[in-house]
DNA sequence: TAGGCCATCTGGTCCT
DNA sequence: AGGACCAGATGGCCTA
């Protein structure tokens, strides 16, 4: 009689062939006729109660059949994932070469009939239909689990690409020409990266504006060298003089005497906070933080108009102001070389600490309350959503939300 | 409601 | 013979 065992009701075998025992559903007609066009023949899924979107999450399949369906078999599809697992061969869409057995030179060839094959041989119509329909439902369902595995290789190029928002899923080309592009932007860092090694280009503000390189990807737009300038946020030019602002590696600190505003001769300083606000007689104008951060309302003051900034700013080195730092009476010029390059390093290791600190907070709320770094923290952290807000200067790389929300899971996202 | 995206079915083709 | 791959067709779901 019939078979209870899924395998035996799925897979094409000579035991289905030779026997007349087949399942007799009323299968759409259409499936057993043969066509020999390419225009697919319409059936309508919806009589057999065929769900078109299997949850992946349990590997649910679609229901073959309706409801009112009397199958012979108690249950027909209630195996499905031993059937996968027979059907699923590799992971790759590259078939692994199987070795054959060597053939026995003297072992007598099987003979068949004239004019049939092993299929046609001996068969009914019925029988055949019922061949030909055993084997397109073996074939959709192989070609389904292609489609599944295709779509979660698509799932792990999503995971390394840092989408704006965070959350943004892309659509499968979406994903791909991001990817592309992304991988493109990747080269050219690392480019920059050996220019920067050879002193062609400084390394303050070196940084991929992701959600541009996101921007050109969905509007399909392939990454040249020319859009790439566009997305990689290199450092303004020291001839701007266009009002556009930098970052630099500046320090404030408290003003003495506990006041909040402080004249001097290149202009005034006002503190708010832990912040300082100084506006150059010269034009040029920047705001520093007690953290280490920075940026110049006018490049024009960055390098020898900057005594002015040179009173506050300094973690280090002589001061001559008074009530400052009376320890050094120095007057050689402040913003030297060797001061941007203690700056510079004070600036790294600030940032450096911060990528920790962000680590840590995933995994311990109470540190948020580090003095080291609770000025800036606290500008960067939106207390009601348990989230660091994106639009400052550290935590506006996703990268780092990708790990937040993926419990430090890594990818290899790193530039 | 139109359009985009997606999953699925399907037949054809190529290869083993 | 059968599996992998492809492309066309179709319908469901979602959103503007």
């Amino acid at each position: 009689m019939f078979s209870t065992s899924f395998e035996d009701y799925c897979d094409f075998n000579e035991s289905i062939c030779s026997n007349d025992s087949g399942f007799d559903r009323s299968y759409n007609d259409t499936l057993c006729t043969p066509i020999s066009t390419s225009t697919p023949v319409i059936h309508d899924t919806s009589d057999n109660g065929i769900s078109l979107t299997p949850a992946k999450q349990t590997h649910a399949r679609r229901k073959l059949f309706s409801d009112d369906y009397e199958s012979p078999f108690p249950n027909p599809i209630e195996d499905i994932t031993a059937f996968e697992d027979n059907i699923k061969v590799d992971n790759t869409s590259t078939p692994i070469k199987k070795e054959r057995k060597p053939k026995d030179p003297n072992k007598p060839k099987r003979k068949y009939a004239n004019g049939k094959n092993r299929v046609t041989r001996c068969k009914s119509p019925t029988q055949i239909l019922r061949i030909k329909r055993n084997r397109r439902m073996k074939a959709n369902d192989r070609e389904r689990n292609r489609m599944h595995m295709l779509n979660e290789a698509l799932d792990r190029l999503r995971c390394v690409l840092p989408t704006f928002p965070e959350d943004t899923k892309l659509t499968k080309i979406e994903t791909l020409r991001f990817a592309h592009n992304y991988i493109f932007a990747l080269s050219q860092t690392l480019e920059s990266l050996d220019n920067i090694n050879s002193g062609q280009i400084p390394t303050e503000g070196l940084s991929l504006n992701y959600e541009k390189l996101q921007n050109y990807s969905i509007q399909g737009e392939k990454i040249t060298k020319d859009a790439f300038r566009d997305i990689f946020l290199l450092p303004s030019k020291p001839d701007d003089h266009d009002g556009s602002y930098r970052n630099f590696q500046g320090f404030s600190r408290p003003f003495p005497n506990g006041s909040n505003f402080l004249q001097t001769p290149e202009g005034v300083l006002i503190n708010v906070g832990n912040v300082t606000v100084s506006v150059n007689n010269k034009g040029g104008n920047c705001i520093t933080s007690t953290t280490g951060s920075g940026f110049f309302t006018n490049p024009a003051s960055f390098g020898d108009d900057l005594n002015q900034q040179n009173y506050y700013q300094r973690p280090y080195g002589p001061c001559n102001y008074e009530g400052y730092d009376t320890t050094n009476t120095g007057t050689e010029e402040y913003f030297n070389q060797k001061n941007y390059e203690l700056f510079k390093n004070a600036f790294e290791n600030a940032k450096d600490k911060r990528y920790q600190k962000t680590i840590e907070f995933t995994n311990d709320y109470s540190k948020f309350t580090s003095p080291v770094y609770n000025c800036n923290d606290m500008h960067s952290y939106n207390g009601e959503s348990n989230e660091y807000l994106q639009n400052t200067y550290y935590y506006n790389d996703q990268r780092y939300y990708r790990n937040f929300y993926r419990n430090n899971n890594i990818v290899n996202a790193q530039i």
